[in-house]
Formats: C-alpha cells, structure tokens, sequence
DNA sequence: TTGATATATGTCATAGTATAACATATCAAC
DNA sequence: GTTGATATGTTATACTATGACATATATCAA
C-alpha cells in the first residue's frame, strides 16, 4: 500500500510483472492485448511518470505502430477503461497503474517541481464526501482525487544541497 | 456547509450576494475587479453549472466585452488564482465558487447524466492522503476532488416518471 | 500635472489536446 | 469460409489554451 513513485525498486521487474499481471487479466477477461496496447502500457510503465497521448503517440510513430493521434487514444481508452491506466486530469496525461491487481480509486501525489507523480489508495465508501453524497442522494461511480505539491525529493531540505 | 447545486434557493440573491462578496474581498485585497471580470463570475454564477471558456467567450462577444480566447482565459485565471471561480478539471470548465466566504478545498459532485455540478467542502489535513503525503514526506499544497456520479434528479427512481 | 511603473486589455497567431467519420483489416464463432 | 464484432489506418476537424506584442488604463511619486 505505499505510494510507489518516490522510492527506488526494481524497475525490470516492475515492469515486466505488470506486464504479465496485465496480460493475465486480459486473458481471462477476454480482452484483445493487441501490440499497441502492450507497447503503450509498457512505455508509460518503462517512464514511470505521467506522458501526454502525443508523447506516447510519438514513441509508436519511431517504433512503426502509428502515426496519427486516434491510435494514441484507443490504446489509452482502452487501458483507462479496464483500470490498467490513469489519466491524470490536472496534467492531460497518463499513466500506469501502480496497483494492477486490484480493483481500487486511486489517488495521485504529483510533485509541481519535477512532475513526478506517485499513485495511493482512497476508499470512496469512508471520509466528508461520501457522507455528503449520501446525505444528499447522489451516487457516485467514480472519482479523482489529485494532490499537488512538493515531493520528498524536490523539498526545500533537497534544494539546499543543490544551491 | 450543505453542497449547493442541487437544491433550489432563491437565485437572484444568490447571484447578487456572491458578487458582492467578490467585490469586497477584492476591494479589501487591493484586486481590481475590472468589467469583464466581473461579468464573467455574473455569467458562471447566472448558469450556477460549469461552463468552457468557449462559451464564456461566446456570451462575452454577445455583450461586445471581448472576442478572442485570451480575454475569457485571463478573467478566468484571475477569478480561479483568488478562489472566487473553480475549475473542473474533469470537464474543462469553469463553476463559480458556491463558498465564497471562506477558503477552502472543494470537492465535486458531477452529474454524467444531466452535468450539474454540486460544491462541497473537505478538509486536507484528515483522511488516508493526508496520512500517505506525510509518511512519504510529500508536502500537499492544492488538491483537486472530483466525483462523477447521478445526481438525485437523474437517478432510476426519477428516471422511472420520465419513461 | 506630469512622468514612471505596474497592471489590464485588444488582437493575431499558434500550440496542445481530442474526436468524428469512414475505409480496411483482423479476430472469433458458427 | 461467411458472418458479425472488434481493431486499425487515415483524413479531417473540433476543442482547449497560451505566446507575443501593441495599446490602454490605473497607481503612485515627485
């Protein structure tokens, strides 16, 4: 349950392992894991920080697996749809999920200095705004919860060493 | 505290009180609080929903206030950097701030059905993010809450007197 | 009142983000 | 192998937002 995105770890292994555990999903789901797909949730997983779809877009374009923005974006529908990827609405861009094997409501830390962004947990169901919802009938379905600011790395005790 | 927005209430009061509010607070703040500045928080306020900047602008050309993008965005970005408008990042557009008289981090109810926009208070400094951000020494300065759900008058049970 | 500075507006141009629409290809089931 | 659903290729366009620079207005000091 730690916001994986500050620490260091294994980052192969992360990869390949979401790959996988992505892949599996699919599998059983009998969802279509078509190259494109795989190759854009492998780039965002390789990066580890949130790209724009003409980012991404660019990378298929040198690797011959697209050149215009619509196969950019139906990779990404399709990987935000089955929760594979989140689109981090306060920057237009995209990222994988840090917590592939379970169903959850993510929320993001994201750092206004260097813009990396690490991914939490929330519970919906606890908390103000659910109580609030409920107190006034409405449902709700889905919900994004961004928090910028400084990250360990870009805090002021690190800018002194930089200075 | 309640969350403004679904609720009927006497909206000419409304309207005039926030604009009141708004003017004060510039006023005391040194802010100018220029014509199109002002009609624009009149015009999110009127609506009480989000609008794009483009439709904005659309009603500022009408009212010969200004006809190109930059007159709206920057009324906007004024109007957004001092709390007195919000912006919904998950549509792209702009609500007037339903709590003028305090500040605040708001919170979100979005209608997918009928895009009524609902505004409520939460507070930073409680909840599992607020506890994640400073295990990992992540300093939260603003925060963006969303929720997208049916509101009470788009859910089945009003539904079933329209079928 | 004038001049100096900061702030706000008018306008043109362009950058960045996203989708509609339609033809073609591939997959999955029968 | 035909059929229907799903995915891709491609063109065009819509929607969202900002850079840049000239002009105007406000604020304040002398």
């Amino acid at each position: 349950m730690d916001p994986i995105g500050f620490a260091k770890h294994d980052h192969d292994s992360c990869v390949a392992d979401a790959v996988s555990s992505v892949e599996a999903r699919c599998q059983s789901a009998g969802l279509q894991f078509t190259p494109v797909r795989k190759r854009v949730l492998e780039i965002l997983l390789e990066e580890h920080r949130a790209l724009g779809a003409y980012e991404i877009l660019d990378r298929l374009r040198d690797e011959n697996l697209g050149s215009q923005p619509p196969v950019a974006y139906r990779a990404l529908d399709f990987l935000t749809k089955h929760g594979f990827v989140h689109k981090i609405e306060r920057l237009n861009a995209f990222i994988a999920c840090a917590h592939p094997h379970e169903v959850h409501t993510p929320a993001f830390l994201i750092c206004r200095e260097c813009n990396s962004v690490a991914e939490a947990e929330t519970d919906l169901t606890q908390g103000r705004l659910a109580q609030i919802a409920s107190a006034t009938g409405f449902s709700i379905e889905r919900a994004i919860l961004e928090a910028e600011g400084l990250c360990p790395n870009c805090s002021p005790k690190h800018e002194a060493s930089n200075a």
